[in-house]
DNA sequence: GCATACATTAACGCATACGTTATTAAGGGG
DNA sequence: CCCCTTAATAACGTATGCGTTAATGTATGC
């Protein structure tokens, strides 16, 4: 991707959504953002259409970028969209015949969310947790699949880290994975794509009623 | 929607990907598209940049605005995806009670199906098809599968109607349509949607298939 | 004859400017 | 005191221009 003012733009305004520096539903002048972007309007509108078609921020006329909300009926489509995709994806991943070499970097994605675990880092998990769905999308072999849940996990990614430290320890998570990606290398694609199902419709009960039951409003 | 040039050049663009006016795999400047839309290049860039981000185009600096093709494997990646959400939004659809009225656009679509049929129409055909799974999505009251499907749909729109006169008679989808708005009416999800994925299983083979026998390269 | 270096061209990236238009606030009438 | 009209403001939509840069063709050397 080339290093163009405007694919700067993206980066860092995806950064500053994903952070909450842009706080959700808030409002931001195309000038102001371009001020403190160091630039001049025209990549940071360029970004903020790209973002808009991405579904992270709406775009409108005389009240500047507007970085959208997740409420929990947000969280609660977007986690029926996942679990169907990546269910399938684990499904056809346990199709394709894969070595355990094949299955190495999901591997060390679990390994790493136990460590993680055991350590009680909450954001190293996260972090392993986030590249053991990316790869198993990966894995799926279904470029169009992979791209869905990477944008619709983007849209929830800002509610997720600032849901992270009310959620108990995931320790149920790790053993579902392990599940998972046992069903893939045991070529199980019924239990791999079952497994899967259950494992998202937890998380999904799991964020939605936390962000229920903490009441909160603006993710 | 505004009536700015932007959305002006964004309709405009869609349609002339969808009519193969801009044929697949072809190369076009911003300059020329400008010239052709009556506008200046920004408001055509902008356009652009929003149909990247759907997936219809590719934009390259120097090689200008490539329209897409749709490969037969690009075909059975998307009808993978249309397949799970689709059916997803038919089970979704049947668990919330509706009555025959709230059914009543959807059985109208299967209605002008069967009367396009018996006219051998097959543009009719195709455009009530079309509403039928639109309004099928809409029922299943997850705006993000709705959102997907759109989009995903507009990326084998062009595919779709040039294979139109090539396929046989579509009999058997009707009857598959009906069986599915069936279940719905009688509120059994499981059937809903292992009927509508049948069906489209179904569709993304006659299609592949139609794609692959007819040698077919730039869709 | 082929490869490489260089010049030429033009498409793009982005800054800028300006007319348009929605918003907001002020003022006047009810 | 409230509502409606109107004027002021400023954010946006879009045209334009220019420097940058990649692609293409040409010339030169091996």
């Amino acid at each position: 991707m080339a290093a163009s003012q405007t694919n700067q733009a993206l980066i860092r305004l995806r950064e500053m959504v994903f952070t909450g520096e842009l706080s959700p539903d808030s409002n931001h002048y195309e000038a102001d953002l371009a001020d403190q972007l160091g630039m001049s309007r025209t990549p940071v509108r360029e970004a903020a259409l790209t973002m808009q078609a991405q579904g992270l921020v709406e775009v409108q006329p005389r009240r500047g970028v507007r970085i959208l909300p997740i409420s929990a009926e947000d969280m609660a489509e977007i986690y029926d969209v996942l679990c169907e995709l990546e269910s399938l994806a684990a499904a056809r991943a346990a199709e394709k015949s894969y070595t355990a070499d094949d299955l190495r970097i999901a591997q060390v994605c679990i390994d790493n969310m136990d460590t993680a675990l055991s350590n009680q880092d909450r954001d190293a998990w996260a972090s392993a947790d986030d590249r053991f769905h990316t790869e198993l999308v990966r894995l799926g072999g279904n470029a169009r699949v992979a791209e869905i849940v990477a944008r619709y996990t983007d849209q929830v990614r800002r509610a997720r880290m600032m849901t992270l430290p009310l959620r108990p320890l995931p320790v149920q998570s790790n053993e579902d994975h392990r599940a998972v990606l046992f069903a893939i290398e045991n070529r199980d694609a019924q239990s791999a794509r079952s497994l899967h199902r259950a494992h998202r419709q937890q998380a999904s009960t799991l964020l939605t009623g936390l962000i229920r039951e903490f009441g909160l409003r603006r993710l």
